[in-house]
DNA sequence: GATGAATGAGACTTCATTCAT
DNA sequence: GATGAATGAAGTCTCATTCAT
């Protein structure tokens, strides 16, 4: 799929597409607009004229893909974390060194979301969560909590085996996803003030974490 | 009630208020009224009759107030930071060992902020600031800014000084910050399912800052 | 009285102002910023804060001397245009050379009226009578019918006298008066665009009404 | 119905009319409406509810239509006084005894416009014209110096040519149409009260402007 | 009497949603 | 299925009027 969101409204190479495949071009669409525009504007100022104009379809046709502009704002959420959710717990199986485990979560986070649209959607989570608690909820249930189950899990062995100094650390993996978290809020409020190197601060948090003088 | 740190002007020793207070009482009213619905329902969302509903005013009486919903919220950001944005310059001139200035620090943002209104305030701007620019302009200006400066200021001496082993914590200040931001952010999403101990967790930083084993 | 309707705000020159001098003062303020108000915004729009402001008073004291806003306007009109009835009837007293008497006419008219303030209250009830019947009728009682009778009886005794040449005139008398309906109207709306000279149009009507070749 | 001047765009010979058509038609009949009101109450005090339901249309439509209540009043000018302004030209052209112009000018001026609704616009001018700097500006390049120039050179060649005997009139071609504004006032302030013979009275009105004894 | 802060009805305008074409 | 004109509920803002000071 179309990671950077723009909708692909070429035909398919075949000449003549089916109905279904139009259909599904035209869903993808607005999607793609509806992620643009509930990003510029947030859920609430965001008009549907606008996702409609910018998806190339008229006003009406959201409303055969999408009940209704909360339902639209939910499901382009939905689709475009579930890849993500799916990877998590190809992580905890994979027994690595801690240090080559943060490293590769880092790469998967800088480049598989920071660097995409999907950094967007996360933005729209932070800003938009508290309005909706059950994408909240969904949120947590699917991401947030097997996800701190799964760092909870990796650091733990970690620490057993003397890889990581930090005990404590354990109780909280919140500690090791803040700076992922900063630096999406911070793309979305300051870089155009300063820029900031998100790659470089992982790496440097990454030392911190494991207590590696530099 | 005044856990939220605005002043509320208190009555004269007579009985009677007069005029001049009574308006002044109204406004932060209407100010108090605005932070609960705005961070309740948004900025876009929340309908000024509720605003005024809930500080007990009529709704033409925001307008004498404010020039419209825009200003409002500007002024309920400005005004609720006004004091933290003060306080910020002094905490570098003091020289004390960085375990103690960071344990002030978390002291600072546990009681003056996280357990404060101003913690909504903080995830309004976090929520909003990406639709307000002048507004992330001012907060980047007088808060960001001149905070990365102190916190950097901060660490390169406790670095020279040898009390902390990160060299490259100070190009990196934001994480410093960083478990804070995401303790709002938790707050704002995730509080309702699983409650996170913030205290705790910032201690955990520091140690992990510190480079202390645990 | 104040012909060009700016507020007499001095004192009078003995020291103390009796409480109904300011009274008055204060009402004729009002008055006269109303007149301003009206004329430049119209009935509807007009503000009474801006008429309170330009008088020099607090909005509440317009309802201390007037009812409520419409009151306003229509004393303002009869205030203004009292003196002007008075004099209507003194015309067609005299018995003077119909040339003569038409000369005076116009002088009044200009003099009286267009250069003065009075103008705006005509171009008042030209704009406003319509939405205010009452105000119509009045003016029509009390101004035109007289108004127009009195024209007619001169014109029917300059036709007997062989002064005017057309008979038909003493059926229209609106005829007399429609260049000064004009020139209030063009003061109104194209003066910024093309100055026309009034008393030049008046005294060329005058001719034409009595037939002289030019 | 039709005495308006509006086309009424009129059905296909399919009993069913496209939807462009029935587009149309609303948008006449939100002029039509607007017409309405705006005479009855003037612009500011006119409700764009009550243009609405006397169009058959919700309030919405009015915005498909025109950008706000302002540009609905402007549009509604322009497109009832489009025809008029073509009109202008021809007049001049044809070259015949001023008599029988000035005759065809008062039939053009009581059949074409005061006898239709065209007559509710140039009250609304009148009447509203001093609120709106541009739509007398667009009136008095596109109508009114036209309109006087076309009059002077008419007046001028009649002059020339011994058929009017006041030379003073060419300077002043506003006393031309001087009795045609007060008929426009009149009706919509005193025809209640007393009919005025406006046939009539322009007849009256060009036997003077000849000179002729009656 | 004078003030002007407060009120709240009412106006304009927007925009999610519907439905005839 | 697709369209986009039409709808009307709902929100922001204004301002004539009131009334406690």
């Amino acid at each position: 799929m179309n990671q950077t969101g723009t909708p692909t409204r070429r035909r398919p190479s075949r000449p003549v597409a089916t109905r279904g495949q139009k259909s599904a071009e035209r869903r993808d669409a607005i999607l793609a607009a509806a992620l643009d525009e509930f990003s510029k504007q947030g859920f609430a100022a965001a008009r549907l004229d606008d996702v409609a104009k910018r998806a190339g379809v008229a006003k009406g046709t959201i409303y055969l893909h999408f009940a209704d502009k909360e339902a639209l704002f939910q499901e382009l959420i939905r689709t475009m974390l579930g890849p993500l959710v799916a990877n998590l717990h190809e992580l905890s199986a994979i027994d690595l060194p801690i240090r080559t485990v943060l490293e590769r979560f880092v790469d998967v986070f800088v480049s598989g979301l920071f660097e995409t649209r999907r950094r967007d959607v996360a933005y729209l989570i932070i800003t938009e969560g508290g309005r909706f608690p059950k994408l909240a909820e969904f949120y947590y249930r699917h991401v947030i909590e097997p996800g701190i189950a799964v760092i909870r899990a990796l650091l733990e062995r970690a620490v057993k085996r003397g890889e990581i100094p930090h005990r404590a650390l354990a109780r909280f993996p919140q500690l090791v996803v803040a700076p992922g978290v900063m630096a999406i809020i911070w793309a979305g409020l300051f870089e155009r003030f300063a820029h900031l190197d998100v790659a470089g601060m992982m790496r440097s948090h990454i030392e911190i974490l494991l207590g590696q003088r530099q």
